[in-house]
This record gives structure tokens, C-alpha cells and sequence, in this order.
DNA sequence: TCGAAACCTGAGTCAATATTCAAGTTGTAG
DNA sequence: CTACAACTTGAATATTGACTCAGGTTTCGA
């Protein structure tokens, strides 16, 4: 589902204007992060770059398609920052606490690339749809075959994939974006143990009903 | 904290203008909700109300001041309606649920409103932030007291109440804004059994550890 | 009924900025 | 070295839309 084919035109072809591009792309990041997408101007990203205003239509077809390369690619390294920090065999309930605490982690070092995600809900929302419902997929499915391995309750995997996905981002923009009041290891157990046993007050000690 | 009285200027005097005042505020929640902040334009809301350009400046300063007053609205009819539904007296893992399915009917029945109040972190971040701490700080009250009386396990409070709003802000993005194919009762049961007992297979069955 | 205050009107002003383009500069294959 | 493609440049274009204003119309108390 990429779309290399179609920028082909647009794909730098030497070394110099690799250079310039990912310039383009790293400046672009940084303006939409800390402006929005309306506020910030392409001479404010070519100004940054250090590039002329008409170079930025060498790499890029509008201000748009900047915006949506730049969401596609916080989908890939989001993932995947996770996916590092997640081994593959431990079990769901510890892999919650570490995923959310990745992907705190994440959010911290690139609030520009976070912001621009929740932007895109005004800006390209086929983007920001397909940014989560490719999270919410896969964590279905995540669950689901935990289910089956009886290391969760089973049920209802959908929306508590919607909801625990919620539960990261709201804790991300909480202690990740507006202030890092609290350690990312504090806000990850917290919900983890949430995540883990709810509210109830019987859920540890043998439970009623 | 009302802005009542430095609006004094704009406030309409006659049943007339009260009536026009209104129709504007109507129009722009519908054209904001729809095209977004950025596309909405002063001639589209006034059109929608069948009033003239100009008239919208006799009620409002700017775009951005409409844009917040509604922001403000929304905070006070979401808190209003769940308030509403939600009896004083029942227990927190109750009122989580009640809670839950108002949220989501509301967000149903006023999804314009709801994306201008997402939208808020981009265009009036102030505003966004407020709807939030105020709901958060009510939220993180509830908890300790539920935790004193013995209704739920004590502890990080905060953390939780960011978590759960979150879920409630996702549960609803997803259910009720983007698709109603589950109905805010289905939704609300899912995760009320979330939130009380977590994804842990022992949690009802009679716990170990 | 009268007149002032309140309200309405919409063409016009003005600033912002996305995008284009024609002319120059640099990279590189042969 | 050379010539062509790739790349860069920034002034000019074109559109858009928030906001103003001078002149009408409606309301309503006295």
C-alpha cells in the first residue's frame, strides 16, 4: 500500500537532492508540529530547510501531501518503536505494560510528528482513519490470540482494543505532550494495573460473582 | 468563570436579536462540525442562518471567538447530560457505565459539537485544555472518594482518570462519531467489564496472586 | 405616532500565502 | 570536457476569506 509508484516524478535523483528532501521533510515536521497545519507556511519549511520557496515543489505536489507523507511515516515508526520494545513471546498483560510504556516514550521524542497524527483528523482524515484502524486491527487480533491461550478474558476484542487505544493516546497527550510530570514507567503501571485487574476492589483478593 | 461580561457589547437587546444570535450560533456549530475550522468561513455561517455577512460582527469579534464559544457550550452540555443519567447515588463501577452510554449518546445526538471540541487542541488549545483538566480533575474526585468508601482499589487516581477519559473520547470517536453499527449500550457494557475487572482471566473466578 | 437605539446589509478593503514559472546553477554520464 | 538532466531560485500570480463601514430598516419605549 505505498505510494512510490505515483512520486516517482517527484523522487530526487542524486545525491544532492536526497540531501534536500529529507531537509524538506525534517523542516516540514518541525513547522506543521509547532505551528498546525494552517499556521504553518511553506516558506516557513523551505526557510527552515534552508531552500527556496520553489524548491519545495521539486519533492512535493502541495502542502497536503507533505502533511499525509509525514502522518504515513509516524504510523511506521510508531509501530515499530513499539515492536522493538515489545518481545514477541512474553504475555499479553506484560506486553500491554510495555507497549504503553514504549509508545510513551515514543510520544515524548517526537511531540512534532504526535501532534501532526491528531491534526490529520481535520487535515486528511482517510490518513488518520487508516493510522489507527491499522492499530486497532492488529490489537484485535492481539487479543483475540490471547484469548485463545486463556492469558485474557475473552470477548468483546474490538472495543477493547478501541478503548485501551484511547487509554494510550489520552496518557501519551497527558503526560507525554503537555508535561512529563510523571516518569514513563509511573503512567505505564498505573495502567497496567488497570488494564490488568479494573477497579474492582475484589479483583486481587479471590473473587465474588 | 463566564465571559458574560466582557461581552456585554455584543449581547443582543431585543427579542429580535436574541432570536438572530441564535440562528449564528446554530449555523456555526454546523458549519465548523462539517468543514472544519479552517474551511468554515464567516459567509458560510451566515448563510446557513439566512443573515447577512456583516451581522455576524454585530454578536461576535472574531472567527476564533464563535470557535471558543461554542468549545465552552459543548463542556456544559456534555457535563449537564451525563449528570443527568447518572444517579447521585449509585456506586462508581455503575456510575462508570451509566456514565459511559449518556457519553456516548450525547456524542451521537451532538457529533458537530464534539468535533469542534477535538478540533480545539488546534485552534484554541487554551479551551481544549480546560474541557479536559475540568473533566479530569471531577473525574480523579469521584475516584478517591469511590476508593475511600471501598467501592474500587485505591490508588493513582489521576493516572486513571486520564486513562478512562481517554477510553470514553476514543469509545466515542469510534462508535458514535465514525459508525453507530454497536449501540452505546453494547459499547458501554464491553468496557464497563473492562473497567472493573481488567483483561485478567482470574479476575472473577477467584484470584490468585 | 415619533425618534433614537438596535439591528441588518453586502460591496469593498486588505493581508496572507499556496502555487507557478522562466531563468540560472550544479551534478554526472559518456 | 561537454552537454544534458537534475536541481535551485525567488519574483510574480491568483485566490481566498476575514473583517470594516456607511448607509438603510426594524423595534420599542414614551
Amino acid at each position: 500500500m505505498g505510494g512510490e509508484e505515483t512520486a516517482t516524478s517527484k523522487a530526487p535523483r542524486t545525491e544532492r537532492g536526497k540531501r534536500t528532501l529529507r531537509k524538506l521533510l525534517d523542516a516540514a515536521a518541525a513547522e506543521f508540529g509547532e505551528r498546525g497545519y494552517h499556521e504553518a507556511s511553506i516558506s516557513g519549511i523551505t526557510q527552515r530547510a534552508g531552500a527556496a520557496l520553489g524548491t519545495f515543489y521539486t519533492y512535493f505536489d502541495s502542502k497536503e501531501q507533505v502533511f499525509r507523507a509525514l502522518v504515513d511515516d509516524m504510523g511506521h515508526l510508531t509501530r515499530q518503536h513499539i515492536a522493538e520494545r515489545v518481545p514477541g513471546n512474553v504475555d499479553r498483560l506484560t506486553a500491554e505494560r510495555l507497549g504503553l510504556e514504549a509508545f510513551i516514550e515514543f510520544v515524548r521524542e517526537h511531540k512534532d510528528l504526535y501532534r501532526i497524527v491528531m491534526e490529520a483528523q481535520f487535515v486528511a482524515e482517510d490518513a488518520y482513519l487508516n493510522y489507527y484502524k491499522v492499530f486497532a486491527a492488529a490489537y484485535t487480533r492481539n487479543l483475540a490470540q490471547a484469548a485463545e491461550k486463556g492469558e485474557i478474558r475473552p470477548g468483546h476484542e474490538e472495543e477493547r482494543a478501541w478503548a485501551l487505544i484511547g487509554m494510550s493516546v489520552f496518557l501519551g497527550m497527558r503526560y507525554a505532550v503537555w508535561s512529563s510530570d510523571k516518569s514513563a514507567k509511573e503512567v505505564a503501571d498505573a495502567a497496567a494495573e488497570l488494564i490488568t485487574f479494573g477497579l474492582s476492589p475484589l479483583a486481587r483478593g479471590g473473587g465474588v460473582m
